[in-house]
Formats: structure tokens, sequence, C-alpha cells
DNA sequence: AATGCTTTTTAGGGCTGTCTAAATAAAATA
DNA sequence: TATTTTATTTAGACAGCCCTAAAAAGCATT
């Protein structure tokens, strides 16, 4: 059994480059805070494992095998269980359910998780919209975009939010916005400006910057009239 | 904040010598699985540390400090109410709880601790009757005995039952043997024998081997009559 | 009080995962 | 293309926690 490090690492490189693109020493020193001559060194030793979790080529990253792809995505499964969990049968608020997911994730067996599951109905989606990997390594479907991606004029609903900065998670829970909120977007300020919004059933008008619209994805708008880009 | 090993090396200390007593290089060892030399190792190093949470000396074993204490009660406050809550919210057997809380203890945060506590109803022992430590480090007063001190003909109740064996725990769950179950001890054969007991409600007869009825204790029965010693 | 047995400690290492500083490769720019 | 900037890797070290083997201390027994 990996690690909690190792866990760490074979997540980052899933987040960052999905199931098969590279992640950058870099980034991987960024999203673990960690040194980059440290990164180098986790990914040489985690190449040379038997089965090994990551293919490695000096200067060009690291990419998931197989095998590192199914334990990142059981990692990704454990985090986002709990976070519904806490959500929904202790009363976390959905700014406070990352951190304390994040030390879970290492600590649960399969069969709290199976149990968390079940107690949830097995569950798509965590408190921020992300997909909850199923046991078998596959991915409810959802296709979504960013909002910035997004036509002015286009009617559409959030789908997910990143849930990497309570923040901006609690300035968004202020706005109302949630996954499920509809959203109206009226107009759009040239030169990365603000997003004008009408938000949920009363259509406030909320005016978004591109950084937080950034971290907000929704569902593609019906596809009569030009509305997405 | 301590490690993971830090605090089971004190949780340790605690269940051997309880919170004033010392325990032994070897009774430590065995009870965490590790060599004796590595324990010697690891309690010089908190035996220096600021604060210390044990005093330590040369070949007489080790004691918790007050602030070593302090932490070892908190650690088995998480244990146990985790195993309650695993017990009560997710239907884990009594023989399961134990090595799942065995990891989680270490991953939840304060806030966690509080929301499982109040979401049970600040209870006051796990499912094997032992008393949960109370926030501020007081335990909650049970005077109980081991069922290898009531003299034949006792009627009492089961209070608890050590959780350190799976095995064990099956076994009394087939007997009928959990806290809040009624005993009448009938007889005792002699030279450590077995104890031939009246079980709960039907009054089933049981006999039971001292290995396991000393993993087994209960409530004083009422001082009349002679029935302990 | 000396002997032998048991317990504990010391000495010397290993593994994991991190660090800093220096060297090198890759990418960007002139 | 030559040069500069940036990204990455190597080299060497360290902390935490574990190990084995050998030495030493404590204890029990005669």
């Amino acid at each position: 059994m990996p690690s909690e490090a190792v866990d760490n690492y074979l997540k980052a490189i899933y987040e960052i480059a999905g199931d098969d693109g590279r992640a950058s020493t870099a980034s991987l020193a960024r999203k673990l805070s960690v040194a980059p001559a440290s990164v180098t060194g986790m990914l040489q030793k985690l190449a040379v494992r038997n089965p090994a979790p990551v293919e490695y080529e000096k200067h060009h990253g690291a990419r998931l095998s197989d095998h590192g792809k199914q334990r990142a995505l059981e990692v990704i499964r454990h985090h986002r269980l709990i976070e519904l969990f806490l959500h929904r049968m202790l009363g976390y608020s959905w700014d406070e359910v990352h951190d304390e997911a994040e030390r879970l994730e290492h600590a649960i067996s399969e069969q709290l998780e199976d149990r968390i599951a079940e107690r949830l109905g097995d569950p798509e989606v965590d408190p921020h919209g992300h997909p909850i990997p199923r046991k078998d390594g596959t991915i409810p479907p959802r296709r979504d975009l960013s909002l910035l991606d997004l036509f002015v004029g286009a009617k559409t609903m959030v789908s997910r939010v990143s849930d990497n900065d309570p923040e901006i998670l609690r300035y968004l829970s202020e706005l109302g916005i949630t996954p499920g909120t509809t959203l109206h977007l009226t107009e759009r300020a040239p030169f990365d400006g603000p997003l004008m919004l009408e938000v949920g059933p009363d259509k406030e008008k909320q005016a978004l910057g591109p950084r937080v619209a950034g971290e907000i994805r929704v569902v593609p708008p019906a596809a009569n009239g030009e509305t997405t880009g």
C-alpha cells in the first residue's frame, strides 16, 4: 500500500494532468508545497517501483501508469465521498470539508469507503459538484465548461466549483452561487474584465472577476442559439 | 502536533501504566510491535522535548508528564468516539470498529471530534463499555471489576470488555455477552478452571475460560452478601 | 558475593521524504 | 544562432522512526 506522500503525488499528477497528460516538476512542487528537487527525487523512485505508478522521463515530467491512475482515482473517490459525508451527515459547510477530507482520505479502509458510499446512496458528485469516481475507476460523465467560455446571453446552471480555496468558496456562498444555481450571463467587459450575471431565481445581478469565474464550471446551455465558444 | 508514532507511544504508556505509573521498555515494545531498542530511542527523544510528554529514567521505563497525559487522553477520546460513531451511524459491529478507529484517531480535527461527539449526544462510553475521556481530560467514573474477582453466586452486569482482540469479541457476541448483559456466576472450577455463568434474561448457561473471563469487567454487585473478593 | 539470566541500552545502519546549493538542460529572446 | 533566463536534475545532508548485534545494567539465585 502506497504511503500518504505517494498517494498525494499521484493525486496531484491526476489533478494537474488528468489521466493521460504529463505533469511538470514545477507544477507538482507548487501543488504539493515541496521543493522541485524533492519532486524529482520522488518521481525517480516511483518510476522504478514494481508495479510503477508513474512513467517518468528526465526533463519531461511524469505521467500516471494504469496502475497509478487507478490508485489516484481511489484516493480521489475517498476524498469526495468524505467531503459529501461531512457535508450531509455532520453539518459541515462546503468550504470546511476540503481540509478535513485531505487527511481522512488516507486513513479510511475499503470497508468504510463502501459504507459511507452506501449511506449516501452511491452519490455521483461531491458538494462542489465534482464527480466521484466509481469503484471500478470510471467517472460519472458530466460535460461542463468554464464560465469563461460562455457567450454573452447564455442561460445555464452551475455544475461545479473548484474546491481548492475556501476563501473563494465562502465568497461564492455569499453570492448564492453553488452547484445547481441558475446563471444568466448578461454582459462581459473586455480585457479580462468582470462578467455581469443574473444569479438564481431572483435574478440578482452580480459582477464577477475573471479569477473567480475561472473556478466555476457550468452545464452546456441548450445548443439552439450561439451561447458558447 | 505530535506524529502518529508519538501519539501511539503516549497511548500505549497510558494503557499500560495508567496516568501515573511507569511503563517498561519491554511492555511498550510488545504493545507497539517494535523492537525494544526502538522504544528506548523514542523515549529518550520524547523526554528531552519541550514540552516533554514523558519522563524517562534509564532502566526504569517511562511515565507520562501532565502534558503527555493530556495528549494520550485526547487520542483515546478520538478513538472511542470514532468507535461509537462507526457502530451507531455506520452499522459497524463491535469487533470491527477497533482497527478502523486506530487509524482515524490520528486524522480527525478538533472540529470533527466535536461534531461527532455532538451527533452522538456527548456519550460517556464506547461500544465495548470503555469510558470516553471528556474534552477537559476527566474521565466519566465507573467503578467496575474483573469477572475473575467475583465470588460464586454473584449477580451482576457486564460493564465493559477489552477491545483488543476481535476474535474474542466475536466469541462474546455469540455468547450474547456485551456491555449491559446480566450475569450470574454459579460455579467456578479450581486451578484456573472455567467459570459457569447464567447469561442474560434467559439465563442461558455458559462455561467461560479464564483467559476470556479476564477480558470482561462487571459492575460491582450490591454490597449485601459477600459477592466479590 | 559471585553467577547466570533477563532487560535495557548503545552503536551503527537503513529507508522515506524532505531540504539547499550547485550543475545542467531546455526554452525564450535577442 | 548565440545568449540569457527558467526549469530541472544531481549531490550531499538531515530528521523521524525503525532495525540488528553487542555491551551493560539490573535482578534472582545460590
